[in-house]
DNA sequence: ACCTGAACACCGTTCAAGT
DNA sequence: ACCTGAACACCGTTCAAGT
């Protein structure tokens, strides 16, 4: 473990425990027992510090290649290793709150995310995708991946506020035709795990339709 | 138009313009002509600041009922009102880059955001979507949307750096064979707009499967 | 009701200095 | 090579005071 690592694990267990913006050079120094000023030949800055985190997560999204979980990924059929990507962002994001905004806004540089983009393509081509599409439909699926995760992580998902409950019915009856349709269906608890599979057949449906609508 | 109103204005001027990172108490009060004390008795803090700027927005995405705009749509086909809502989302996106991350984490109780999930679900009734799975589609649907035109604004489908990309093709021999095959068709450049289109197309792909998966 | 000014406890980062 | 300490130009927000 590098003095670098050490920093981004101090890092990442300040924003895990009390949120990204809990994280300053000052906390972080604090936590590793040091100066704020001697991360900087370490980290370079705090976006840099940032990005770090996100680097050393992603580097653990997915087993490294060569061990016994990739090649058991390996023999797997396309759906299945789809499937395994996105439910190990689904938990980084879980375990790592504020780390799904930050893939939005960071190229995503990091080497872990460019491995987590070459095995989309490979399960995409697998699915019998036209090269052509594999680049524009990697791209369809992370954004549903990455903007779920990051719509359970951020809250958008989540219960609104009794207030804002009441408001939305007083509005309802005029301006809302479709919750009012909707009513019973909207009063009754989601189940998120579920949700997330049956959106991914869903997925599934799609990737299967763009390839029958390619092969003939 | 109220006090509140301008000063959440002045706010949206400066995050077009500079940012959000410089969209501070002090920053606004100097753009309106004002101490940065007086702002906190309309807008009560720096975060209800910035749900106010993103509420602001999202009236603004759709036109108001009553208007010819929103009864053109209104006689439009299902297909037709979800593109124009997520053409809406992402030209919004384009204008005010720092308002898509917002929309994860800001449950967005803002009444506008309401509107724009009845249209979805009226679209996706239309559409013939059993009600028991609309609002799990809706949120599918908004999902990929927001996911979408998140990674456009926050650079994530940008174009990497010249270092990055020598050490993607470092990389790509051994460990990266997706982008090995794909090859010649990652270095032609992409036309965003067609992008956007074709996605929307298998998005209706999948909410046709969806309907006929249900219906028999 | 609306605004001001001073103050407090924070930031990221530069610079000169230590060992 | 690695770290420290003081300093600078910023933050959001509280509080007492003005009109």
């Amino acid at each position: 473990v590098t003095r670098q690592e050490e920093i981004l694990d101090a890092a990442i267990s300040i924003a895990d425990e009390s949120g990204i913006d809990a994280v300053s050079m000052r906390s972080v120094a604090e936590q590793v027992g040091v100066t704020p000023m001697a991360l900087y030949p370490h980290v370079g800055s705090k976006a840099a510090l940032l990005d770090g985190m996100l680097g050393r997560l992603l580097g653990q999204l997915l087993p490294e290649s060569g061990t016994p979980v990739a090649s058991d990924l390996a023999g797997q059929p396309w759906l299945e290793r789809l499937g395994a990507i996105a439910r190990g962002a689904r938990q980084l994001a879980q375990r790592h709150r504020w780390a799904a905004a930050l893939l939005f806004t960071r190229p995503a540089a990091a080497p872990g995310s460019m491995r987590v983009v070459d095995l989309i393509f490979g399960a995409l081509l697998d699915a019998g995708v036209p090269s052509a599409d594999v680049p524009r439909m990697e791209r369809l699926v992370s954004s549903f991946i990455l903007g779920h995760v990051a719509s359970e992580a951020g809250g958008r998902f989540g219960p609104l506020t009794q207030d804002v409950r009441d408001q939305r019915w007083a509005q309802a009856r005029d301006e809302l035709p479709g919750h009012e349709k909707l009513a019973s269906t909207l009063e009754s608890p989601v189940d998120w795990d579920a949700e997330f599979e049956a959106d991914l057949r869903d997925v599934a449906l799609m990737i299967e339709a763009v390839v029958r609508g390619a092969g003939g």
